[in-house]
DNA sequence: TAGATTGTTAATCGATTAACAATC
DNA sequence: TAGATTGTTAATCGATTAACAATC
């Protein structure tokens, strides 16, 4: 396939485009706006079946189009939710997903204080129904926020009924078997670079 | 200064050393768990001032304290949150911060019915406040915790308050002038990594 | 000492950049 | 047609891997 860093890539220009409200765009623009040289784009681009037009750029609705099946943003998806508290509601809440074609179809805890409670369209269910659900609706994503001594404990539950891909927020590692898929999205390690650029500038200021 | 690359590893493996008991560990050891080679571990490890000891391993306290300076978590820092929805009061409430030295003063919001909410030990704060808190606590970074909307206008009043750093939850681009850090924790580009990789499996398994 | 593990140099691989040809 | 922009090939650069020397 093409490079692990084209990929990157090209989810920036998935995002760029979703907003785009010209017709056509060019690599020199889209490369201005995220900081990418155009010949970059245009190499990144080229792995996709859909050709840009020379003189007029890339048609933005057709390259839009080929990104989304390149994402699979043309299958519904359905998504469940472990974990009620603040980051899970909020992920619950989120209004943005529908654009990316997911549905969430559920939100679990184990706090019996937090069981019964509505959370936009849904209500919080117990861990029991975990299974039901998840055959129910045909899930293939299960999001964990829950606090980190959790998140391996939740991770084996949606393994054992069968998810196919974990979206981790717990700043933890977790093992699953090699046939599921995890995107770990630990704001942790988001700090770590922040303080770390921060720090950078503050030593160079310094010797500068 | 050392790969960009090398850098996003340290992460890693601080956040491993972080939680070992042993005293000492090997390049081994910490590859196994990360599914990163040996060598490369090594290779990492070489640009740093601590030296591992041949038939020993490296010193877990002596490696995260060198760690530990290279990101800057010797210092305290400062943090507002601007949003006090859900995502604004998970990030106030997250437990783990006290280990990364960051210390978050204020979390604002411009909706009424919020401000004057406790979040923790704090209390939400209408954006008027927004210049005093950063000048009287000296805080360097500001995370924006609000629709997509509103995030370059939040971005705008951070930057022109001083603030050196800003921690992006918006998914949306900001821009900001090059003398100010962005990092951007935007989570609809983890789904969309999320369901390339469910759409890759799915199209492998029907071919295979 | 022998053996295990680190550290480093060289070789390979992959990604980016530059140059330019193709094309509308 | 001339000019602008894409697409592609070749050259460069950077990161990873392999091999082995250093060392406790």
């Amino acid at each position: 396939m093409f490079p692990k860093a084209t990929l990157e890539r090209l989810k920036l220009y998935h995002r760029l485009l979703s907003e785009e409200k010209e017709e056509y765009i060019s690599s020199e623009e889209i490369g201005g706006r995220l900081g990418i040289p155009p010949e970059q784009v245009r190499k990144d681009l080229s792995y996709l079946e859909y050709k840009g037009k020379p003189k007029v750029g890339y048609h933005v609705k057709s390259l839009l189009d080929e990104l989304n099946r390149l994402f699979g943003l043309d299958k519904k998806v359905k998504v469940i939710i472990v974990g009620a508290g603040n980051l899970g509601t909020a992920l619950t809440n989120y209004p943005g997903f529908s654009n990316y074609n997911i549905e969430i179809v559920g939100i679990f805890d184990k706090d019996p204080a937090k069981i019964g409670k509505k959370v936009g369209d849904l209500v919080v269910l117990p861990m029991e129904y975990l299974e039901r659900v998840i055959k129910r609706f045909n899930v293939e994503i299960g999001a964990i926020c829950v606090p980190k001594e959790s998140a391996q404990e939740v991770a084996n539950l949606l393994v054992e009924n069968g998810i196919k891909a974990i979206w981790n927020f717990a700043p933890a590692l977790i093992s699953v078997p090699e046939y599921v898929i995890v995107r770990n999205e630990d704001i942790t390690l988001g700090l770590l670079s922040l303080k770390h650029m921060l720090e950078v500038k503050n030593t160079q200021s310094k010797q500068g």
